[in-house]
DNA sequence: AACGTGTCAACTGTCGACAGTTGGCAGTTT
DNA sequence: AAACTGCCAACTGTCGACAGTTGACACGTT
């Protein structure tokens, strides 16, 4: 039962988890370099698994690559975002799909607890956390039983992250997402595929358009 | 005028190509490792820039990665090709929809074109090249102009390619997929991107099943 | 004979150092 | 003063070597 990977991750391993968490956290800025030397020093190993941390962050289009000149951050203009949610819309409305076919009675009581935790943070005056927002997405992934669209659906997550800078929401989208969600478990507790695919990307669309109007300004 | 890129593409790059020809083409069998010292010499490089290589190509799911024990080519289960194809159908039905909406006309031309190469060489007698299959694919997903989708899509072809091995396929299939092909390329004429999803989607199910059967036998 | 144990070779993970390239700066020219 | 040229520092790309881990084989035990 012990699992077959090390305890001990390798340094390239941890190297990714620190940059992912300090690249999404915005602790190292967009548009920003990655210094080899400097990071390699201030985490205690070697360039090369570094490089092999750097170059996996690429991969995950958390990091762009410029050819000798290193590693950056990437900034998104609108037009990317509009991009990367057109992919997000076709991940997630087949997973909405998927996920109303398939779901288990276990999957359904999950997405109303989540729902039901992000009423009861709204009502007590504390904003709509987007903690709360990923869990919901996340569950709906589970829920789909699909290990490769899970798996692009937490790359596109994390990037969309990564752009949403400092994006507080403002009440009304707030609103409007928590309904979407309460409206998707519905949909996906009557086994509607259609009605979930529809009512995701509304859903996404919104979404979208509010993180580019947020951007611009 | 010149290439932002420098030509001489780094060894790491280099290897990435030689490296994906040789799993894509079969010339690494699946459920082989791969050697770093011994693949480092033949390319005649270091193991540095062909551990970046080999890490690229896990990324792109042409490797599977184990620790302390190498890299391995994957070799797939029927459920590893059905996951693979639901994602592979959510990607593209989402194509097939942009492209019925952004098509231009050359964009239509050019399809049409791959559709009639294709009948030529079947009426021919030579099989339906998989080459042609390929390109119409790829024709339709630089129609739907959607680069982040674009680029998923041929990750997952890829993919596709990899588990295709040595799949000889067998003329009715052959026949039914010229036809999906020539009712997609109406579809997107028409504008019409239901009708091109929903096509699309039959399309992808009936070269799933074909894969699964060829696979078991 | 089957099982458990100890040893070993092979390979991956990691490191420090060298070479090649890039962008910027100072100096010179017009 | 503006533009061009040559040089330089900083950084990435690459290499060879060392250390740690893994799986397998041989040996001894029950």
């Amino acid at each position: 039962m012990t699992p077959p990977v090390p305890l001990h991750l390798s340094l390239a391993g941890q190297a990714v988890d620190v940059l992912r968490e300090q690249v999404l956290t915005g602790e190292i800025p967009p548009g920003s370099r990655v210094n080899e030397v400097e990071v390699a020093q201030k985490l205690g190993i070697s360039r090369g698994p570094l490089r092999e941390a750097i170059r996996h962050l690429a991969s995950e289009g958390l990091l762009t690559l410029v050819p000798h000149r290193g590693a950056f951050v990437p900034d998104a203009s609108p037009e990317d975002v509009r991009a990367l949610f057109e992919l997000r819309t076709a991940l997630e409305c087949a997973a909405a799909e998927l996920a109303a076919s398939r779901r288990t009675d276990v999957d359904l009581v999950r997405l109303q607890d989540v729902c039901a935790e992000s009423r009861r943070n709204y009502r007590a005056g504390q904003p709509f956390p987007y903690r709360l927002d990923l869990a919901f997405h996340q569950t709906l992934i589970e829920a789909a039983r699909s290990p490769y669209i899970a798996e692009q659906v937490r790359l596109v997550q994390q990037r969309v992250v990564l752009l949403r800078s400092s994006l507080d929401d403002d009440p009304p989208h707030q609103h409007a997402s928590m309904d979407d969600h309460d409206e998707l478990v519905r949909a996906i507790a009557d086994g509607d595929a259609a009605r979930a695919a529809t009512v995701m990307r509304r859903h996404l669309s919104r979404v979208c358009a509010q993180m580019i109007t947020s951007l611009t300004r």
